[in-house]
DNA sequence: ATAATAGTGTCTTTTAGACATTATATT
DNA sequence: AATATAATGTCTAAAAGACACTATTAT
């Protein structure tokens, strides 16, 4: 039993790409410049290249950086789509990654389109279901942990972190016990700095994310 | 841009099947038959047939099939495992799978050898890393989930019940604080029958699964 | 002073943990 | 009756939710 004896399947790497405009999660995607479906709206993606990738994570770090001009982007895999059907060339699977980003990152990234989750439809290939698995799995995940904190920049009020819990979680959150879960598990350190002034507004004081993502053992 | 263009990647998909004996978590490996690692004792597994499976759930079925005799195992995908040195054949990918299978389904088995979890070390490729996700998820989805219950036979105990789960979190469970709970969650349904006696011994009711598998938003 | 949001305090309700007690089977 | 485990009840402690209140900034 030789791996040549087999027929291979093709394989790529598709990214679901998230961030948070006007207080609405939305999807980064790109119009397809060759078939199939070329001229549609897609998720940014590529061929894994065996001569180039050492791994998967190096295909999706390649797609990010093409994409958006960035490096340093948060990511972490979904799940792989594969099958016979999902691509008219042929057997193939997507290993399905989801990426976080501050929208205030995006400004320089022309190429993509910044939609909606929700009113975004009939995707090509089975792109629709990967984007259903990526917002789901940030709706699950990021009652549990950190993740949320990816949609943001650098340092943040505590507000807007509420805020961005609130949008992922579909529900209100109530400040004070919010504030109080925040500061039991210890996940943000406060800085001595204050957000930008507004008219007739109290500035919020900035705070900063402390390690990389963290799970927690309770919803937030 | 092609398809035909790029070198392919082989494709396999590995499946880390749990099962409890004498109450300790085991993986189920198989002795392999053929070059690389010929003789070790590995994940059970095999290439993605792209002219026989029309996605790869078709293909852990078939593994499964092939070395359990069983159809009807639960399982779920983990995540996947990509990169040019994790097989010396080349640039491989494996789409990892959890599988979760009560003991006594096992019987016949006898091509697979059932090892603890714990005390498996250097298995070939990275079936170590697989195994330590699979066993992660277990860990991590089971106290949110009804996932443990795949571990037990169709009818089965409370005591039975919390044993399991108290595996797989590694933690001794309050029985009154346990059956409340699975009360409140509505996830079990008595039965009329009892277990089989025992010496000095009150036999226990016996219960059903309701659903599949179930999340919670609390740990058991 | 007023508007607006940031941030805190306190009470109530819910949930989880500890642990004693009762129940029922076998020997 | 004795033993062993199944199953339940009750009290306490901790966590979450509701909501009023205070603080600070810009106008």
């Amino acid at each position: 039993m030789q791996a040549d004896n087999f027929e291979k399947p093709i394989v790529t790497a598709d990214v679901v790409l998230l961030t948070i405009v006007d207080r609405r999660l939305h999807v980064a995607l790109a119009r397809r410049k060759v078939p199939p479906f070329e001229g549609e709206e897609a998720l940014i993606g590529g061929f894994v290249h065996v001569d180039e990738d050492k791994d998967v994570d190096e295909t999706v770090a390649r797609v990010l950086m093409a994409k958006t001009g960035l490096k340093k982007i948060y990511f972490e895999q979904l799940a792989s789509f594969a099958g016979r059907l999902r691509d008219p060339r042929g057997w193939s699977v997507s290993i399905a990654y989801m990426a976080l980003v501050p929208a205030v990152r995006l400004v320089d990234s022309t190429a993509l389109m910044l939609r909606p989750v929700d009113e975004v439809r009939g995707l090509p290939f089975d792109h629709s279901d990967i984007l259903d698995a990526a917002v789901g799995r940030l709706r699950g995940k990021g009652a549990y942990s950190t993740l949320p904190m990816q949609l943001l920049d650098r340092k943040f009020t505590l507000p807007a972190l509420q805020e961005v819990y609130e949008q992922v979680m579909g529900v209100n959150l109530d400040t004070s016990s919010f504030r109080r879960k925040i500061a039991e598990l210890e996940v943000v350190e406060a800085t001595d700095e204050f957000e930008a002034p507004a008219p007739r507004k109290r500035p919020g004081r900035l705070y900063r994310a402390k390690r990389g993502v963290l799970m927690f053992d309770r919803t937030i």
